[in-house]
RNA sequence: CGGGGCGUAGCGCAGUGGUAGCGCGCUUGGUUCGGGACCAAGAGGCCGGAGGUUCGAUCCCUCUCGCCCCGACCA
């Protein structure tokens, strides 16, 4: 390509929309426009970036034994309707009608499509296992899209899907998948951790998802310092202290006028907050009300709870819920007679086992002190659902915890018979008998991980692309378009540099050498060629890094193309340095 | 959904009750040519939309649409 010719429209300033690095820097490189909140048009620059990740995704998904499909955007309520997530899928399912008023959602996730193409076609164990993927365009209404790419409306995802026999089947092909996302990672040049997840609306008990590491990230990695242990936040655990063995106390009813934080609490009585117990009130499902007891020092991890408590959505309850159904204020809330309230009580293991503790007394400025589980009230469940965090132990190994950031490039899934189940897909077994598919599913968000890679790479002056998916792998500069034999020469490289299959644009713009250089360091070309009139004369010609622009290596002119190749040809296979 | 903010040229911004400017970018000509050069001449805007007040509104008022940020976290 010549970038004359090129539609790469550069900005010197940032739209102001722009919040983080990579969003900015696909801006102002001309990667990506906005048309609307969370909706982008990409442009060529951009394009030939997602372009590159997509064909190492395909490659890798083939090699892994799966079949790609194209499945439609449009999809009928029905099929939602089956599952049941036309309801639980909530606010986020783009939902949309035909003038016959006929009900369709605008795919945010494709199981119940697949499971319905799935149970039409495969009907014997012969057919199975089977793993069916596609790169397509998703909905999903975000409640706040943002970081441009990284969270919009309409997206760019690889989904697969796999169907097999038994359960040990199926996580033969989801440890499959989770190699091939290892490969991928590997591959784009991501420095990523693998972590323990929670399943969230796709459902399904064990999924991990793949995290690129970057301050930005809008997900929070809980690992340990020396195992291998790492979770997502929503999902992660930790050792819990000792259970401390005391003589129980006699309970006892303290009169705590204006005292509802626990720091207030624990002032008050002379006591740390980890000797009190909170009890905080939810809305389950929109409806019941259930009390969640946790140490005083704790915080409630509200996706551990919601799955703890079975449901699909929790809401913190409002004041005014709490005192008609407590008959106390917020602040009093406490476990002992809840449950004869009709509140349903779940424990976390902070709580559960603590001595002598002190809660709320389910009246207005009254806590109890020497409360013991067992004795003064009766749990539905003791569950953990504390959330955990940077100082904590390792539940594997009781090792340090410690928090990063990452950004969620994929997730896989173990499905189990969620979808098969609902949806009966089922196939006929040798001896004739008819058995449900076991399923996982699996993702990659194929825009998010161009916006990732930037995120991971880059510096003040731009955009430094790994060789993999940079837009074009060499830029040539011309220094100054009109020298003739520099402009020769240039011609000459760049039509042997693509001959020889590199990825090349050529920079023959007739503008100052200055603003070749910083588009040039903006949208972060691995390599670039400068030929300078200065140079040329001698016979030499200029090589660099963007990842390392100081170091300039000097080449004779005839040594350029044999040179380019081979750099380029051994950073694509993963040889880099 | 709650709170805050913003909509004026492609991008970043000024501005005024008498229908608009600046910088960058863009076009043309010329001089430059190794880190966003210079000179000259140009093109480009229903001042987000609708209604109202007014002789007159981009400006004041009302409504609306769009966009951005924060929050939707606790006893």
């Amino acid at each position: 390509m010549r970038f004359s010719s090129a539609l790469i429209n550069t900005l010197r300033e940032t739209p102001k929309e722009a919040e983080t690095v990579a969003h900015k820097f696909m801006l102002r490189a001309c990667m990506i426009k906005k048309l609307g909140a969370g909706i982008y048009d990409w442009m060529p620059l951009g394009f030939k970036s997602l372009q590159k990740v997509i064909s190492i995704i395909r490659e890798e998904m083939n090699k892994a034994g799966a079949q790609e499909v194209l499945l439609p955007v449009l999809s009928p309520a029905e099929l939602w309707k089956e599952t049941g997530r036309w309801n639980v899928y909530g606010k986020e399912l783009m939902r949309i009608k035909d003038r016959h008023d006929n009900e369709f959602a605008l795919g945010p996730t494709h199981e119940e499509v697949i499971t319905d193409l799935v149970r039409r076609e495969v009907n014997s164990y012969k057919q199975l296992p089977i793993n069916l993927y596609q790169i397509q365009g998703k909905f999903r209404d975000e409640i706040r899209p943002r970081f441009g790419v990284m969270r919009s409306r309409e997206f760019l995802m690889k989904d697969a899907y796999s169907f097999d026999r038994d359960e040990e089947g199926a996580m033969k092909s989801y440890k499959n998948m989770f190699e091939t996302y290892v490969k991928i990672c590997k591959r784009i040049g991501f420095k990523f951790r693998a972590v323990e997840a929670d399943s969230g609306a796709i459902g399904g008990n064990l999924s991990s998802e793949f995290m690129v590491l970057a301050e930005t990230g809008e997900d929070t990695i809980i690992y340990c310092e020396q195992c291998e242990y790492a979770a997502n936040m929503e999902k992660a655990s930790f050792k819990k202290d000792p259970v401390v063995d005391a003589a129980e106390e006699p309970l006892t009813k303290v009169h705590t006028p204006n005292i509802r934080t626990v720091e207030e609490l624990a002032a008050f009585l002379g006591k740390k907050p980890e000797e009190t117990a909170k009890t905080i009130l939810y809305i389950v499902d929109g409806k019941k009300m259930a009390g969640a007891v946790i140490r005083g020092d704790r915080e409630i991890n509200e996706v551990k709870l919601k799955n703890a408590l079975g449901a699909s959505e929790i809401r913190l309850a409002t004041p005014e819920e709490i005192l008609e159904k407590t008959g106390a204020p917020v602040g009093f809330a406490g476990p002992i007679n809840l449950r004869e309230k009709g509140i349903r009580l779940a424990v976390d293991e902070t709580a559960a086992y603590l001595k002598n503790t002190v809660t709320g007394g389910n009246e207005n400025d009254y806590h109890y002190t020497g409360v013991n589980r067992g004795r003064d009230y009766q749990e539905n469940l003791i569950a953990d659902f504390a959330v955990a965090k940077k100082g904590d132990k390792c539940p594997k190994c009781g090792g340090a915890l410690n928090e990063q950031k990452g950004i969620e490039m994929g997730h896989v899934f173990f499905l189990g018979n969620k979808y098969s189940k609902s949806m009966k897909a089922t196939y006929l077994d040798e001896s004739g008998k008819s058995k449900e598919m076991v399923m996982g599913c699996y993702g990659i968000g194929v825009s998010r991980v161009v916006a990732a890679s930037i995120e991971q790479n880059n510096d003040e002056n731009g955009i430094i692309w790994p060789m993999a998916i940079a837009p074009y792998e060499v830029n040539i500069i011309v220094v100054n378009a009109k020298y003739k034999e520099g402009m020769d020469y240039c011609e000459t490289l760049y039509k042997e540099l693509k001959e020889a299959g590199i990825d090349v644009i050529m920079d023959d713009r007739d503008i100052s050498p200055g603003v070749k250089f910083k588009d040039a360091d903006l949208i972060g070309f691995p390599l670039r060629v400068v030929v300078g009139e200065k140079n040329f004369v001698t016979g030499q010609v200029e090589v660099s890094y963007r990842r390392d622009p100081k170091n300039r290596i000097m080449l004779d002119k005839n040594s350029v193309a044999g040179e380019i190749i081979n750099i380029v040809k051994s950073e694509k296979t993963g040889n880099t340095k």
